[in-house]
Order: structure tokens, then sequence, then C-alpha cells
RNA sequence: GCCCGCGUGGUGAAAUGGUAGACACAUGAGACUUAAAAUCUCCCGAUCGCAAGGUCGUGCCGGUUCAAGUCCGGCCGCGGGCACCA
């Protein structure tokens, strides 16, 4: 052994693995399995921090479980449909495909050298049709189940592009990509009926206790439950079919506060009037404008029409209320019409104040006339009290407690009926894209809609497209949508849109239990591999991903293609933080270099430098160029516009994959962020020296060496096992690698003899094996360990090492720290007691005071109360 | 607006209610060297002191406790999620 040559070890330690097979999952029925899954990544071309950071975490529970003795399923694959694939095909002309297939040959090149304990055989890409195959099938059998459905919903259509985009794809009202308005336009789509699962997706969530609690919250707000009255208003001067309104509210205990009502401009109400009156029309077009995104939503304006209908009170037949179409409430929410409490509601007091409408109060604080705007749940005094004596009385405490007091009284009245919503609506996966997964029905003029054969699937996207003009290729192409009813055989039409690409990664974890099953997952495989037993992926899929999985799980359980145990398919997750960087900057006005103290000055502009243009020194940061000072942004998340990317290839090329494995995991808690910096992967690099230059000097150490004898390196040694596993039991890899490094300064000052030396270093090289797997094989081999240091089993600490004979105790006066005694480590407290009493110091501080207390915590610590 | 989470040295961070700052980065000092690099050693919260040592210190104010970074209440600041959801 000379120097640390990582690129030498690297490869050279990844070929014994794949020569061996060692990270083959194995279905051993002996063996207690144990499934980790990183989320699978978008084949960009190209790895980046997160990436490694990701994987890396994966990597290490997974040869620690290995180690551990379980048989270990740690698969890989490719989340490849998506919009990136066509619009480079608009741009350059590459087709998606071999765009998509080009990215995953790229992609997996740089993750090979990282040496992850992969089992490349399980890999697919939700484009093989091969896997979405499976899909159409599933989709099939969901239509079976009432679980897919069509419906006509509103939508954001880009009509340049001319498809429909999701919420988050509109940005301040326009397309992303095209920059168009976006239109609301009502289009007849496919839709999952995860509403049907929206009280169990919300109260499952209780039982997912390894899940970050952050998460669980997420998703509650997401599917929004509500606990409200629905009742129906008698209507007054309305047309035919429309004697009744029906409305629902979760401030029941409000409706004596009632000024107006008001009905969607989606509501059959409005879609009646508006056939009728070209007032109406003219206003719920003006409605239509817009998108239904949320920052369209937040700028709008609230707006009103007077359609003439009015209803009558509930609890008063004498009081009526005009009925307003308002562009701000929502058809697939409750019933698509309220009742509006001006008194307390925000929106409905802006609303009453803008028309004119009345804001009568229901609550009056105590002693003034006067109610102030959503006070609710106060004293009351008004002359209504006699509607809501017996609900609302002073004697409720909380909001909850009047609405149920409220909802229990208007259903003894024959008034309405409680009633839970959700504000979780139906998943929309229909996309007017070619890239994606087709969705297997045929329109036949005779039978309608009808789901594809499942002996003629995978239907597969044709290759001969073009995208030199917008929308969908498939629509366009000459011959693809041809085809034969599968009911009645006569010549019929293909559906052309594609699938949501959220529903590709909503079952890629079943699927890589049997990646190449002739139905979508095999009973056996996924009863012995399901769960996941850990999930790791970033915070952003905290909704959207998670949701339609747990989503999925249970429709693929609905339908015989998953076993009950994985209707909650992740029985751990975690989120992990980003891989951040400096950003530099200098700044311009003018095309002129101006002083980094003018920022305040017009029209600055910062102008970003790359890491390696840039040199710490002393005073700051400057330019290498010119010397100019360079500000600096910290820790900020990468980004090629700000010129703060470390590409992971330049990082392994330089100081290899453990460094760069190292580096990710050490220091900062992996739930939270961690800036890369240059000197840190330096100094990482520099440990795994040390620790090479260690394990190549055993047996020469200097005389005059005053380290630790044999005794207390077994000691160490043990302690060293027990940190290192608790901390990667925990998830705390910031503190394993911290007590690896404590050991590693351990083993560099000891004075041990040669044979327990060799054996502390093969312990070291195991431990540090899930973080740094390539020099934990060379230092294991070098020091004459047994086979591959990956399979070895994992080691156990001796408890009876990690108790010291004597301890040191800290001896507090009145909370204060002023003294110390070493003692054995069974003494008993009496005993201490008495010694601490006795301490030279102790009797300083005291000075004569009388000892009111003495605490003694065997183990820990002494405080002395005067 | 509603719902979460977080505030500890120059920096990233440790700390079952029990010695605050482990481990590391940066800075500084020193050794080795003709020199530099590499390597090694030491210091490194603030403050008073020659020193021994003292005092203060985990965003702020209060409380519980023999003992609070940790538990409770109230503020302040920062970050995140959701949002015409009736």
């Amino acid at each position: 052994m000379s120097r640390y040559e990582p690129a030498q070890i690297e490869a050279k330690w990844q070929q014994a693995w794949d020569e061996r097979q060692v990270f083959l999952a194995r279905h051993d029925p002996a063996r207690p399995k144990y499934y980790v899954l990183e989320m699978f990544p978008y084949p960009s071309g190209r790895i980046h921090m997160g990436h490694v950071r990701n994987y890396t975490m994966g990597d290490v529970v997974a040869r620690y479980k290995a180690a551990q003795g379980f048989s270990v399923l740690h698969p890989m694959g490719w989340d490849a449909f998506g919009m990136p694939a066509e619009n480079a095909a608009m741009a350059t002309g590459i087709h998606p495909k071999d765009y998509t297939y080009g990215n995953i040959a790229e992609m997996k090149a740089q993750l090979r050298p990282l040496g992850l304990s992969f089992d490349w055989s399980r890999e697919f890409a939700t484009c093989d049709p091969e896997y979405y195959g499976q899909q159409q099938a599933m989709f099939i059998d969901m239509m079976a189940k009432g679980l897919a459905y069509r419906k006509a919903a509103v939508v954001n259509w880009d009509p340049v592009d001319m498809t429909v985009l999701a919420n988050e794809q509109v940005i301040d009202g326009r397309g992303w990509r095209s920059n168009a308005l976006v239109e609301r336009r009502e289009l007849t789509q496919w839709f999952f009926k995860i509403s049907d699962y929206s009280g169990e997706l919300l109260s499952a969530l209780d039982g997912l206790t390894n899940w970050p609690e952050k998460v669980r919250v997420m998703q509650a707000n997401w599917i929004g439950k509500s606990r409200g009255l629905q009742f129906s208003f008698t209507t007054h001067n309305a047309p035919e079919g429309f004697d009744r309104l029906e409305v629902y509210t979760t401030r029941p205990d409000t409706l004596l506060g009632a000024s107006f009502a008001a009905i969607s401009p989606d509501h059959p109400l409005a879609k009646h009037l508006e056939r009728h009156d070209p007032a109406v029309a003219a206003f719920v077009a003006e409605c239509r404008k817009g998108g239904t995104s949320a920052e369209a939503l937040e700028t709008a304006e609230k707006l009103g029409l007077d359609t003439g209908v009015r209803v009558l009170h509930p609890f008063d037949n004498s009081w009526d209320l005009p009925v307003y179409i308002a562009n701000f409430v929502l058809m697939d929410y409750g019933t698509g019409a309220i009742f509006g409490c001006p008194a307390h509601d925000q929106r409905d007091f802006e609303f009453a104040t803008k028309y004119g409408l009345g804001i009568p109060s229901v609550f009056v604080t105590e002693g003034t006339d006067e109610a102030p705007l959503a006070e609710a749940f106060v004293p009351m005094k008004s002359e209504r009290v006699r509607y809501i004596r017996g609900f609302a009385g002073p004697d409720l405490q909380t909001g909850e407690e009047a609405v149920a007091a409220a909802i229990a009284h208007c259903e003894s009245m024959g008034v309405g009926r409680g009633v839970t919503n959700y504000r979780l609506r139906d998943w929309g996966i229909s996309r007017q894209r070619y890239w994606g997964c087709p969705i297997p029905v045929v329109h036949c003029d005779a039978c309608g809609v009808v789901p594809e054969k499942k002996e003629n699937l995978p239907i597969e996207l044709p290759y001969d497209v073009t995208f030199d003009i917008p929308g969908n290729p498939l629509d366009r192409h000459p011959t693809w949508r041809n085809c034969a009813c599968p009911a009645c055989g006569a010549p019929a039409r293909r559906e052309t849109d594609t699938m949501d690409t959220f529903m590709d990664s909503s079952w890629y974890y079943a699927r890589f239990t049997a990646p190449h099953a002739k139905t979508p997952t095999d009973a056996a495989e996924a009863a012995y591999w399901m769960n996941v037993d850990q999930y790791i992926g970033g915070i952003e899929h905290a909704i959207l991903h998670l949701l339609y999985s747990r989503f999925f799980a249970r429709a693929m359980h609905a339908t015989g293609h998953l076993p009950a145990q994985a209707i909650e398919p992740f029985n751990a997750l975690f989120t992990q933080g980003m891989v951040t960087h400096e950003i530099y900057f200098t700044l311009e006005r003018q095309g002129q270099t101006i002083a980094l103290e003018d920022h305040s000055s017009e029209l600055a502009r910062k102008v970003y430098h790359l890491p390696e243009d840039v040199e710490h020194r002393e005073g700051g940061v400057f330019l290498r160029t010119t010397g100019q000072p360079v500000g600096v942004i910290p820790s900020a998340k990468m980004s090629k516009s700000k010129k703060n990317v470390v590409d992971p290839m330049n990082i392994i090329g330089a100081f290899g994959a453990d460094t760069a494995r190292w580096f990710v995991m050490s220091d900062s808690p992996p739930e939270r962020d961690v800036e890369w910096t240059a000197s840190g992967a330096e100094a990482t690099f520099k440990h795994l020296s040390r620790v090479w230059a260690l394990c190549s000097r055993i047996g020469d150490m200097p005389a005059d060496h005053i380290g630790i004898g044999d005794a207390d390196l077994t000691r160490a040694t043990a302690k060293a096992v027990d940190e290192v596993t608790r901390a990667i039991e925990s998830f705390a890899f910031n503190k394993a690698i911290a007590a690896l490094y404590g050991f590693t300064n351990t083993l560099s000052r000891a004075n041990a003899s040669t044979a327990p030396m060799k054996q502390a270093i093969r312990t070291l090289a195991k431990l540090m094996s899930p973080m740094t797997p390539h020099i934990a094989e060379e230092v294991w081999a070098y020091q004459g360990g047994a086979g591959l240091c990956t399979t070895a089993p994992w080691p156990v600490a001796d408890p009876a090492l990690l108790v010291d004979d004597t301890v040191t105790l800290p001896i507090q006066i009145n909370g204060k720290r002023r003294a110390e005694i070493s003692v054995p480590v069974d003494m008993p407290a009496a005993e201490i007691e008495k010694l601490a009493l006795a301490d030279h110091d102790v009797v300083k501080f005291l000075a004569g005071q009388p000892v009111r207390k003495i605490i003694v915590v065997p183990g820990r610590i002494i405080n002395v109360v005067v």
C-alpha cells in the first residue's frame, strides 16, 4: 500500500462486487427481508449532488441491513415519461424515445462509479412497453371497478400548446412554456376516484408512525376534512326544476347572519340561466376567463351578478335573501352553492361590501352593540337569539362545539343534516401529450367508450410522429387511432390522451418486486417483498406522489394486484435535505462593474461566477482573474443560472466516490440541507488518506507512542461499534461519521500490539463500509479480513465492554459545577455522597454552610444544595 | 389568513431533564523543510485575571425543577406548506 488512489481501488472493488453478484436481491423465505428504496430519478441525462446524497443514504441503509443478515432488495429504475422529452423533441428534433433512452444510458454510466449496491437486474424504465402495458392492464381493471371514470371538468387549457396544464404549470395565468394566457375550459377527462378513499387516506395517516410528522400534516391538510351542515333553501322566482337550492356550510352557527346566497358560475342553475339570459351568459363567460391556478385566483376580484332568484331563510319564512352568481364559489366543493354571512367570513364580507348587501351579526360583544368581524363564539345578545337558543348558548367554549350543537339543532328542526366533506378532489389523469402511457380505451360509434382487450396490450406508442407543430402528435398520426372496437369489431378510434406521469410512479415500487412478471405484480413476490421498509426522497413529493401512491396501492389491492398488507406501501419514509452551495456574484450597472456596496443603486444587476473562478483568502472572496471582491450568498439551492452547481462527476474524478459519499453524509443531519464546500471535500479526502496511512503503518509504531494499550483499544472498539450502530439505526449518519472520526483518532494514537490493532482496523473498515465501501474493502483485505468486507457480518459490541470501571462524576453546588470525583462505577450512592462532601473543592466552596439536600444520580452527576 | 417546523461559537453541528459546544470546517500559533506543498502538534463562546480561577452565555420575558438548550406559558425573528374549500 502506498498512496491512497481512489480511482484504482474503486473500479477494482466494483468489479469484484459485480462478479460475485453480491447485490442481487434473493427471495429467501428463511431470512427476513428488507426493502429499501430511493425515489427513482427522471432521466435528465446528468446526475447531480442531490442524487448522490439520496442514493448514498439508501445505500448506507441497504449495506447495513445486508450486513445484519437481511435479504435486501435495493432496486433502481427510471421515471422516464414526461414533458422534458417532448420539449427536447420540439427544440432539437430528437425523438423523445431516443432522447430518453440516451439519457438513461448516460445517467447509468454516471451512477455506476458511485459504487451503489443496486440490484441492476431489476432495472426498468416506465417508458418500457413491458412496464406501461401492465399499467394499462391495471387501468382496465380499475375501470371495471369504477375507480377510473370519465367526466367533464374545468381545466387549464393552453391555447398555444393545445394541451391541458396542471395547476403547477400555470404561472401568473400563463402557460409556463408557451407564455399564452391560460383559459378555463370544460373537457371530458379521465379521473381516478381517489375521493372514495378520502376518509381512509386521512385516518390511516395515524398509523404511519415512521413518517415525518411534517409530511403527515401536509397530507392531512391536503385531504382537508370538514364537518358542516348541508341543507336546502326554498327558492322564489326561480326557473322550473330549481325550487330548492342545496348549500353546504361549516358554520351553521352563523346561519342567522345570512345576507345572501351565492352559486358557482358552473352551478346547474347558473348554466340554466345562462341559456336564457344574455347578461348571465356574459357574466359567466367573464368568470371562466383566467385560469384556475392559485395565482389567478388570488388576484381575482370578487365578482357577482344578482340572478333575481330569492331564497327563504330556513328559520324564518318571512325573511328572504338574494341569490348571486359569484366567481369565488367553486362548483366542486360542497354543493357549489353557499349562504353568505358577511359578518363572520372575510370573503362574504368583501362581497357584501362591494354589492351593498347587509351585514347582520350573530354575535355581539358583551357590553357593546358592535359585532367585530369574524369574532365568533363570544357570549351573545341579540333579538335573534330566539332562533338559536339551545344550540349556541354561552356555555359553548369552542367553535367545534358550537358547530356540532348547531348541526344537532338544525337536524332536530328538520333543516338539513350533518355532512363531512373533503377538499381532496378526484385525480384527473388525462394529458394531451405524446410521451406518456396511452389510455387503453377505444371510442366506438355504436358501443361508446370501450376498454381495450387485455390480450392486445400493450397499446404501444407509435414511433413515427412529428413535433413541428403544437398539440398532441397522437391526434394527427395518420393511422394510429384507427382500430377495431373490442366489443363489436366495427372500425373505431383509439383514445389519444395519455396518462399523467404521476401514475407511472404510483406503483413502480410494487413492480420492482417482480419486474418482468406477465401480470402487473406476482403474488408470491409481492407477499415476500412488500412493503417498502424504508423509502427515501425529497420533501417536494410530500403530497402528490406519496398520496397518489397510497391511493394506488389501495386501488391495486381492490383489483387484486397487491395483498392487503401492502395498502400502505411505505412503512417508513425519510425526506432528505438538499445539497446547497454558496453563490458568488459581482455587480454591474449598464455593463460596467460597480462596487458591491452599491447594491442599492438602480439598475444594479448581479453577475454570477463559477466556484472555480473565485478564491477564498484572508479578508473575503475574490475573483481569480481581476482580484476584485466577490459577494457571497450562503447555502443556496444549486442552480445553473446562479452558477453554483457542483458536478458529482468532477468530484469523483478528483477525489473518488468514497469522498463524495462521505462528505454528503457528514456534518449536517440528513433531513437538513448540507452545504457543499471545496474545503470540506478536500478535508474528507485527507481524512480517508489518514485512514489509509493508519492502515499501512501497523506494526511500525513509533517507540515513544503514548496512546492507549490493548485493553483500552478493545473498549474503544466496542464503543465505536455501539455508537455507529445506534446512529445508523436512527438515521443520524452525521453522528455515525463523527463517531468514526473519533475512533480513527483513537486508533492513530494507539500503542497496541499488532494483532488487536489489525482487528480494530478491520472493525473500523466494516463500520465505514456503508458510507465508504471501496476504501473499506481495500483496508479489510490489507488487514487480512476474510472474504469481502461488504458481505462480512456487522460487528456486535459486547455490553460488558461498554461500561467503564470508573466514572468521573461532576459535583454541582446549587446547580453550578464546582468539582469532580472519580469513583468505581458500582459504588453505592451513600458512599459517593460521603466522598463528594469530603472533596477538597467542595469543602472549600461550602465554607461551612449546612447542606440541605444532596442528590446523587449514579453514573451521572451529584448536586449539593445549601 | 390558516397549519406546521426551527432559533446553540466565525461556520456545519453535538448534547436519555444531569459537566453546553462532541465531531468537523475556517482562522491563528508552532514543528519539520533551504523554501513551498504535504504532514504533524497546539489554541480556538464572551469577559475579568500574570495565573489559579471567577462571572456571563443556547432568540427575548416569565414559570416548573435540586438541576432547563431540552418541559410549560407568552413574545420576537426566520423557514416551509396550504389557501376564494364556504
